[in-house]
RNA sequence: UGGGGGAUCGUCUAGCGGUAGGACGCCGGCCUUUGGAGCCGGCUACCUAGGUUCGAUUCCUAGUCCCCCAGCCA
């Protein structure tokens, strides 16, 4: 985490507290274990910047990462990679420290003997339905399974007959022996293996049993030496289970689980489960969509790792729930743009404008700074000309009082240019459609030339016709929801989803320069908001993807207000 | 009703017995070679009730509200 923020992180303060104490030798392991069963989102990467962020901040500290695949049913190579894409463009680097829970079977399979043979695990045949009856309820005890008292010898021998393949699905299960009628149901002799005939990713069919999250979880932690295991609030109460996994097993090193509140933003869909859901049902162009809080959806619209990181260390880490505006996530991304993005001058919504005065067929190079926040960026070269478009909503036949832009009579500047005066207006005859406008310029107001400093109510933006380049431009609102929490299981998502998510504007003109843009990189707009080029574009006319701030998107919807 | 957690501006947070600070947001104003940029100013908070104390957001007690847990998911 970043120096001069005075947001929380209580796991800090545990670390340099267990550092000074010389807690695990000195040393700061951490890890960031995510199932490969989706894309990773905004909220992974609060984790990523934590347990990542923690190793670094300590000298020899280090951050593993570990793919906590031990459910072959939901699991995909693809999202190996995407993950390991998503981890290092964010800009981390878990050096050589790549790790499968996958890769531990063999040993926590082993690790399983040891608890059945010292009678702290045993093989149960109650079928699902009535595990859940003896389970009993949140107010009242369980009861012990009539198989709980299985002698370690026909314990082992089950166990080893599950492995072998003997058992359809379903048939039996390994428990811990805990105590059925503890208060924390977690307790009540929770599942450690259960048998699935499935082809895992990695291990393909080399097993039909699969360790649960609560077994291999605390044995991969203590196998890799992890010292701070730092997971999320709902994990709260499988602590005394992963310290008695970790007892049970008499493993050398005791890794310490910690956890903290995981990020919720305002009206963005971030359950794995509801962006599956969303992909599947093909509602969104996939998981890398703009309009998806998925980290490659964020990266599409333009965002850089820099300002999710600086989101991340600004919102802090602590134990209360939480719900981030979008706004604030917004705000680093403007704040990192304004500074290294390039201004360039486009016009969404064309209107011609010929300058009478103007030679014909003569044309020439204005300069234009590239970023006023940067001298650094530089200058580039604008094409000037005799017809020129600017933006439509720039001129007004009747002006309102408050409107000092363009209109009849009237002196305006053209950035980085002249001023021009307003002469004559074409319209259709059928329509009464404004087609052009005619101007006239006055060559002693050229940009930079002191002596012609006159001063005009308002500075427009324009691009010379004969040399702009016609671009698209796709707006992405975010998915907004109404309310997130409120819908139900199995509803339409299309009734909760922004109808105006995505938006195409065509014809409009750019500066040429755009033209050869390299796919990915950054503008903003004069006067018009930031902007990147398409990501996956192969087009020759550039297509842009822009981030629409949520205040736009919401006097977009019918209210203009937020939804509540 | 069992267990585990948590409550500070609208939002995210700082605070560790001594004037409640920051950021986002919002509202004004300025800037006019374009702002959704920049600059200036303003806005609003300690869940409640008792107690301890010279003094409580902080300590104690009793409540209230919110979140999580009854997958052979993670």
């Amino acid at each position: 985490m970043a120096e001069g923020t005075n947001a929380s992180n209580f796991i800090r303060d545990i670390v340099a507290a267990d550092l000074a104490a010389g807690k695990h030798g000195g040393r700061v392991v951490t890890r960031f274990p995510p199932e490969p069963n989706g894309y990773l989102h905004i909220g992974h990467a609060k984790s990523i910047c934590l347990n990542f962020g923690l190793a670094q901040e300590t000298p020899g500290g280090i951050c593993h990462l570990r793919f906590d695949d031990t459910n072959p049913t939901t699991e995909d190579p693809e999202y190996v990679q995407s993950i390991q894409d998503d981890v290092r463009w964010l800009g981390f680097d878990w050096q050589d420290k790549l790790f499968f829970a996958s890769d531990y079977f063999e040993r926590l399979y082993e690790f399983a003997e040891r608890l059945i043979r010292k009678g702290a695990a045993y093989v149960d045949s109650l079928t699902a339905e009535d595990m859940r009856t003896y389970r009993g309820t949140l107010t009242e005890p369980g009861r012990n399974s009539p198989y709980r008292e299985r002698s370690v010898e026909e314990n082992l021998s089950l166990f080893r007959e599950m492995r072998a393949g003997k058992f359809p699905d379903g048939t039996h299960v390994l428990r811990a022996k805990i105590n059925m009628a503890s208060p924390n149901i977690n307790l009540r002799d929770p599942v450690l293996y259960r048998i699935r005939h499935a082809a895992h990713y990695r291990t393909e069919s080399a097993w039909c049993i699969y360790p649960a999250y609560d077994y291999a979880h605390p044995l991969s932690d203590a196998i890799e030496g992890i010292t701070h295991s730092i997971c999320t609030l709902e994990f709260e109460d499988h602590r005394p289970l992963y310290d008695w996994v970790i007892e049970q097993a008499q493993t050398p090193h005791r890794p310490q689980q910690i956890e903290f509140a995981r990020l919720n933003i305002s009206y963005a869909v971030m359950s794995k489960r509801k962006l599956l859901e969303l992909v599947e049902k093909k509602l969104v162009a996939g998981w890398d969509d703009p309009r998806l809080p998925t980290i490659k959806g964020l990266r599409r619209r333009g965002y850089t790792p820099e300002a999710i990181r600086a989101f991340c260390d600004h919102i802090g880490v602590a134990k209360r729930d939480a719900v981030v505006e979008m706004q604030l996530l917004e705000h680093f991304i403007r704040e990192d743009l304004n500074k290294r993005s390039l201004r360039v001058m486009a016009v969404l919504k064309p209107l011609k404008v010929v300058l009478d005065n103007y030679p014909e067929g003569a044309a020439e190079e204005l300069d234009a700074v590239n970023n006023p926040e940067d001298p650094s960026a530089g200058t580039r070269k604008v094409p000037f000309s005799r017809t020129l478009y600017i933006e439509r909503d720039d001129f007004l036949e009747d002006p309102p009082k408050q409107f000092f832009r363009l209109a009849p009579g009237r002196e305006v500047r053209l950035r980085y240019a002249y001023i021009i005066k307003c002469v004559g207006v074409t319209k259709d005859p059928q329509t009464g459609e404004i087609i052009e406008l005619h101007c006239t310029y006055d060559p002693s107001t050229k940009s930079g030339a002191d002596e012609a400093r006159r001063k005009v109510k308002a500075t427009i933006h324009w691009v010379s016709t004969t040399h702009a380049t016609q671009a698209e431009i796709r707006l992405y609102n975010p998915l907004l929801i109404a309310d997130l929490s409120k819908v139900p299981t199995d509803h339409d998502w299309t009734t909760y989803l922004n109808p105006q998510s995505l938006e195409r504007i065509t014809g409009c003109q750019v500066e040429p320069s755009l033209k050869g843009a390299p796919p990915g990189s950054r503008f903003q707009f004069e006067r018009l908001g930031y902007f990147c080029t398409d990501l996956d574009s192969t087009n020759d006319s550039p297509v842009f993807n822009r981030t629409v701030p949520l205040k736009d998107a919401w006097a977009k919807l019918d209210k203009g207000q937020p939804p509540r």
